[in-house]
Order: structure tokens, then sequence, then C-alpha cells
DNA sequence: ATCATAGTGTACGGTATCGTACGGATCGTA
DNA sequence: TACGATCCGTACGATACCGTACACTATGAT
């Protein structure tokens, strides 16, 4: 078993003062992330909220009739479960650990007793949770007017920016889901992209061999959200 | 010149306990919100709130090469300018009015400091703010999966939802202009909700026949969205 | 070494929307 | 009542993605 991550990999955890660090560290818990876990599933009462150090957490909505899409995406920049706080306690979407790593979960009482508190915790939070909105602003867009192989550059492009590593573990099949398209439409987009010599793949693996390549191919949705995020939380 | 309209025809206004209303009135100003006007641009930093009382306002993206997305709507179940209080202070998304009246709108830092000052309104507009993410999220996956009909309808339930008349005033061009698709792309879409007697207009007036039908016809999306407002924000 | 399985490649007709072009209808205004 | 402007209808080839079907290949288990 490998020893527990630092906690302030996570950048909410990372910014907050020292005092008001030591205070969460106390009540936080670490937690593994496989890939495929689901923490939350829609209207269902949230216990927890998830702090992630490496891992990734997709926001996806399920469909009656199946069919999925990914609206966001978390990683070590923020928390799942921003509705805690917000006050719905629930959303209609659901949590799935995309790459698996670990986190580090509170409970959500304890968070909210915290965000009423109104310390250093809040402001973060609160912009935190803009970002987010960004995001899935952005992701509507996106969905309205690029074609797959940029989105599927931006999907990539956000995954990374939430690694330390420049190597994907993820299915064509599973990306699919995220994008809600065909998996055969994935292979052509993947294939386009391998192509030009941006990334190499195999089963599950994706590695990434010129980023710069790919920021290039990518439509202006990803630098949005980007300088979004880093105007909203800088480091 | 009409006389100014009741403020609490805003729900979120309305939802004040009537000591905190009291002292909002005083600071509040009436303005006029004629069709087209823009509230916000992406980036500059934002004055004001809005609290809409019969207007409805389009938060859109308007991408580099001019084409456009609306990403949410905003009428009197609302307000406009939720990064104002999230500590964003601009968003990359454009606030355009997209149905004439009348709204009340307070200086961004009066609003600011009744949201710190953490009484009702604080958590009325957190709610609200979940909301408006569950409509962006909802936006995106409706973006992804449903025809062009479908979406038609979902866009004139939730117009119609912030409007106390059955009657739309909205030419097809600009319709289009919010759903991100080409003005021919309505024509059609109208068309065969009108062949399908649901509604009737005739350059720029649309006015609602069934509007049971169009329930019926809309995807879940619309459901959905309006379920989590209910739920998050009862009368 | 063999085999089942998961993951990927390819193909092909079907469909929704696009881009573009142009014609017709209705309205406000002179 | 004539005219320009706005708004809407229609048409047609192009294209991106879908739905479906099936074959191939790397991997891990036995």
């Amino acid at each position: 078993m490998s020893p527990p991550p630092d906690p302030r990999q996570n950048h909410l955890l990372a910014a907050l003062p020292e005092e008001d660090y030591a205070h969460f560290s106390l009540l936080m818990e670490w937690v593994q992330m496989p890939l495929g876990k689901v923490l939350y599933e829609p209207g269902i009462q949230m216990r927890h909220v998830y702090f992630p150090t490496d891992s990734i957490v997709s926001l996806l909505y399920v469909m009656e009739d199946g069919s999925s899409a990914e609206i966001a995406v978390v990683g070590n920049e923020g928390v799942v479960g921003v509705s805690l706080f917000m006050g719905g306690e629930t959303t209609p979407s659901r949590a799935v650990v995309q790459s698996a790593g670990y986190a580090y979960r509170l409970k959500g009482q304890l968070l909210k007793n915290e965000f009423y508190r109104a310390g250093p915790m809040q402001g973060l939070l609160l912009r935190y949770t803009q970002a987010l909105l960004t995001q899935m602003a952005q992701t509507a867009v996106c969905n309205r007017h690029h074609s797959l192989d940029q989105q599927f550059c931006r999907w990539l492009l956000l995954s990374l920016d939430r690694l330390s590593s420049n190597e994907l573990i993820m299915t064509q099949e599973l990306i699919a889901g995220m994008l809600g398209v065909r998996r055969e439409g994935v292979t052509e987009a993947a294939g386009n992209v391998q192509k030009a010599g941006l990334i190499k793949y195999s089963r599950g693996h994706i590695t990434i061999l010129d980023r710069v390549g790919l920021e290039k191919r990518v439509c202006e949705c990803y630098a949005v959200v980007k300088k979004e995020f880093d105007r909203l939380l800088p480091e």
C-alpha cells in the first residue's frame, strides 16, 4: 500500500492559510478513488465532498435512454460536491471517477459549517464554483459548434491539466461515454490525432507526444476555460 | 410611461422576509430593459446586478468566428450577475435582453455587502446559482443529443415560464442566435411545431396555442431544469 | 501454448444540420 | 399607394456524425 499523498496537492487545500488548513487536516479522511467508482448518483443526498489529489472525477448526466454526456471534470484544482454548500444537497448529475488516484473527503456537514463561518474557504469555494460554471457553459458551446476532433483534444487537455503525468489510462469506449458520442467516433478522432503525431495510444493507454500540437488543434473552448480557472484560482 | 412594476414580481425579492426586503427596496433602481440591450460584455467588470420583473435576459457566448450559443436564460425567477457575489466579477459570456420589460438593479457592491452579511439573501442567491448551474449543464446535454425541434420547444417553454403572457416577441433570426443554429433551421423547426397546431407565428410574434402539446414534444431536459428550479426555489 | 475477452479498425447506408442561394410575404413609412 | 426593409419559406448539394455490423489484435488467464 502506497503512503497517503499530500492533501495539499489539491489546489484548494493548498490555498488555505496554514491555520485553517491545520483545522481541516484533522477532519479529512483519505480515500482511494478507483476507476469507475460512483461518488454521487442524481437526486441522492451527498454525504461527503471530495478533494482529489491525483484522481479525476467526471460529472456526467445520464439520460432516460441511457446515453450520456460529461458536463464538467474535476481534478486537483477543485472539489466534488459543490451542491452541498450551495444549498441544494443533490444534483441531477452523476459523479464518476474517470482517472484512478486518491482524494481527501470531508463530511458534508463539516464543510458546511466551515463554509458558513465565512473563513477563507468560503471565497475559494465560491470562486471555484464560478469556474465550474464556466466549464459547463463552455461545454454547452463546444457541443454545439465544434467537431469531434476538436472536442477530443479539449477533453485530452482538460484531463492532462489535472494530472502530473503525460499518460492517460482511458479506453475509447469510456471517452465516448464522456463526450456523448459513439465509440467509433472516438476511434476516428483519436486516429486522426495519432496520425498527426500528437498522441500515441494502444488498448487504453494514451501517451501525449506533442502537447503544443494539441493546443494548436483544439478549439478556443479549452483556452477560455483554462484562462478562467487561472484567473479565479491563481496558484 | 407605465408605472414601475412591483419589484416582488421577481421571485428572489419576493422570497425575502419583509424586513430584508424593505432594506433592499430603498437601494434598488428601476430600469427599462429594451430588446437587445447588452447588460454585460465578456471580461468587463460588472457594475450592477439585475432582478428582472417581466423581462428575460439571455446569457450567451459569442465565439471568435461570430457564431453564438445561449448557455442560460434568466427571468423573474432569478438574477443576472451571479459572478459578482461568486467573486469573479466578470464572466466570459454576454448578457442580452431577449424579451423587453423591466428590472430592478442594484449596485454590485451593495449586493456583495448584503451577501456577505449572510442574511436570507445569501442562501437564496446560492440556491439560485445552483439552479443556474443545472440549466447550463442541461443545455450542454441537450446540445449534444437532441433534435432542433426538441430544442426549439425547450427554448419556448423556458421562455414562457418566465413571462406572464402566452405570446413571445421574437424573430426566427434571434432564436437562431440563441440556439446557435441557422435561421433556416429555426424556420423548419417552428414550421413543424406550427403544423402540429402547438403554436402560431408571424413576423416575430409567437403565440402558444397548446402548451401541453409542447410539453409532450419537448425532450426531458426541460423537465429536469424546471424540476430543479422548483425544488431549489419553491414559491 | 491456447483461448476468451477487451479494445480497436473499418465499412456503409441513413439522417440531421450546414452553407448558400433566391423568392415571396408582410410591415412601416414616405 | 408605392417602396424599402424586415421577416420567412424553400431548395439542394455537402458534411459530420449515427447505427449497425463485423473483423482484427493485443492482453491476461489457464
